[in-house]
DNA sequence: TTACGTAATGTAATTATATTACAAAATTGT
DNA sequence: ACAATTTTGTAATATAATTACATTACGTAA
């Protein structure tokens, strides 16, 4: 199996474009509103694959443009992570744009501690798990978080 | 399936007992010192199954005898968690006493967003498909995360 | 169109979570 | 007893997230 951590050379500029248009579907599909905030707080996350913490984002924003504060940031992940289009990577307090295609609320995520790059899984058997255990604890599953914290593929061999 | 989130009858200071007593065992074999302030944040942990943030740790340790600082709170929580005997309720920000018996590295929460408690899995299949997804994923796996949000039976019954 | 109610955005301040830096005390090995 | 190391104590700071409220944009019904 290839590695699902970007390759060096991947054509980025597709997954921004893709993510991008994705994005205004799924709004679009859920009547949400899908503002200038929203836009520029995922373009920011899409800059690579990296988990970006809330207070990045607000810098990489920064640095070009109306100046944005931390709130309006937060509001904008809120709505995006309503939309499934964003993700957070619970144990490093960031955030991700989520690269799977189909809506996605219960994210299977991988996440390099040293490099920082974060690979989405979309594992039916894991989902299936899930759905399966929280039936049989009665438990009302909102949203089921899968987080492996490891060493990616490149930075072991490094 | 009996529910995993404890009776309302059950013999909590059982909880108590055993984590503590267990606690002590696993420093000794980890050859780790288990010191004063390690032992009252495990208490202040254990006065109950709900997902405790670690400031207020800090108030229920001060609450009586000699005060600790947050960041004493935070070392304790950290060997603690090394020893696995406490984990982060990622999605809260947040901390529970383990209940599982065996060394657990890897844990399986179910955490109910109304009421914050907070019921440990222990699943073998879970963990072995979590095994097998990093090993096919190339990708050291360090700790894997599982966590359930959403209702416990008794919040979603209310 | 204007007036009104609602939702989204802007701005400032604050609260909550976690870490750094360094001093003091305890522990360990020689 | 002494130096080296680790743990604990104390203060300050850094990072993450939210609250409160003002302003602007947006839909809609008179």
């Amino acid at each position: 199996m290839a590695s699902l951590f970007p390759d060096i050379k991947h054509q980025h500029r597709n997954c921004i474009e893709s993510a991008i248009s994705r994005a205004f579907r799924l709004a679009e599909d859920n009547g949400k509103k899908f503002g200038a905030n929203q836009v520029r707080v995922l373009e920011a996350l899409l800059q690579d694959h990296k988990a970006v913490s809330a207070y990045d984002i607000v810098d990489r924003i920064n640095d070009t443009g109306k100046r944005l504060q931390a709130v309006q940031v937060y509001r904008a992940l809120d709505s995006l992570m309503e939309l499934g289009l964003v993700h957070r990577v619970q144990s490093a307090n960031a955030y991700i744009a989520c690269t799977i295609e189909d809506e996605c609320r219960n994210p299977q995520l991988l996440f390099c501690s040293s490099c920082k790059r974060v690979a989405e899984l979309a594992s039916e058997s894991i989902s299936a798990l899930i759905s399966k255990t929280a039936k049989q604890s009665h438990f009302k599953l909102e949203q089921g978080l899968v987080e492996l914290v490891g060493l990616c593929p490149d930075c072991v061999d490094a």
